[in-house]
DNA sequence: GTCCAGGATCGGA
DNA sequence: TCCGATCATGGA
């Protein structure tokens, strides 16, 4: 008698605006990784994925997961429920170079992460680069997050009390710097309840803006994050240096607001294109 | 050695 | 209110 090694994948048809290398190399999160066979693994709530495309392209191969988890936790959170058909339209008519924009990359999509995960991830963002944020968050998950539910080999984020119980040293052990006594200071004011935010994802935009820089360590651009992409604040649009130099060269005088009520899904196509393509700020002289 | 990274904070003008 | 120095850390 034999042991069944046989792969269990869940097919779901891949929407025409949906690329996996596109929306988790975007810069929006930080813990999907690219797995053998051009799979990429990762955790959310809970849940360990292993997730590809068929080789035809047509549709997507969930691996790892239950057809619960998939229908109740990951169609959510690559926010696979949207039809980006008619956002990515409506921004080509913005202007040509708009255009060019998002068919460089047509198939990100924001998603749906955790709010206190993106909350700690943006503030370990700051005055940072991406590697080093995610082997940062890589490390708070092995050393302090519980075990996956389904993977008992993976790790996911700590929790609010976990993070909340941890000294300075244990983070500055792992790396991040001077953003230890920010990570605390919000485990803090979470576990104590002074900011709650699954309130604070429902509240007025301005006011929940107001609430997350209570936070040490959240100014106005990490909380823009946090809202984006933990709370699914669409109309949420980061202005870090790479936005502000791309409105300047590619948008002169207009500001965010000629992207309309989904500027923040219009920021992270100008985000990715502009960090593929350096060369469009380069000075002339 | 210097510079930079999906910034925010602090003190002094 | 505004501006510059400073904040850990590692890779280029």
């Amino acid at each position: 008698m034999s042991i069944s090694t046989e792969v269990k994948l869940i097919k779901i048809e891949k929407p025409i605006y949906f690329d996996l290398d596109e929306t988790l190399n975007c810069g929006q999160c930080f813990r999907f990784k690219k797995y053998k066979d051009d799979f990429y693994e990762g955790v959310a709530k809970g849940a360990y994925l292993k997730i590809g495309v068929s080789k035809d392209g047509k549709y997507l191969l969930f691996e790892g997961a239950s057809q619960d988890e998939v229908e109740n936790i990951w169609l959510n959170y690559f926010a696979l429920d949207e039809d980006y058909s008619k956002i990515a339209k409506n921004f080509c008519s913005v202007s040509p170079i708009m255009e060019s924009i998002v068919n460089y990359a047509p198939g990100i999509r924001i998603l749906r992460q955790e709010p206190f995960e993106a909350l700690c991830s943006f503030i370990i963002s700051q005055n940072n680069n991406i590697p080093r944020i995610s082997k940062i968050i890589a490390l708070l998950c092995e050393r302090y997050g519980e075990k996956c539910k389904n993977n008992k080999d993976r790790y996911c984020f700590p929790s609010v009390d976990t993070m909340a119980s941890l000294s300075e040293k244990e983070l500055r052990d792992i790396g991040c710097g001077f953003r230890d006594k920010y990570l605390l200071d919000a485990a803090k004011k979470l576990k104590s309840d002074e900011i709650n935010l699954e309130e604070t994802k429902h509240m007025d935009i301005q006011k929940a803006r107001e609430t997350l820089q209570k936070i040490k360590g959240i100014g106005p651009k990490v909380a823009e994050c946090i809202l984006l992409y933990g709370m699914h604040r669409l109309e949420c649009f980061p202005y870090d240096v790479w936005i502000k130099r791309a409105m300047n060269t590619l948008f002169p005088g207009k500001n965010h607001s000629i992207f309309g009520e989904y500027a923040g899904i219009a920021q992270q196509y100008i985000y990715h294109y502009s960090r593929n393509h350096p060369e469009i700020f380069e000075v002339e002289i």
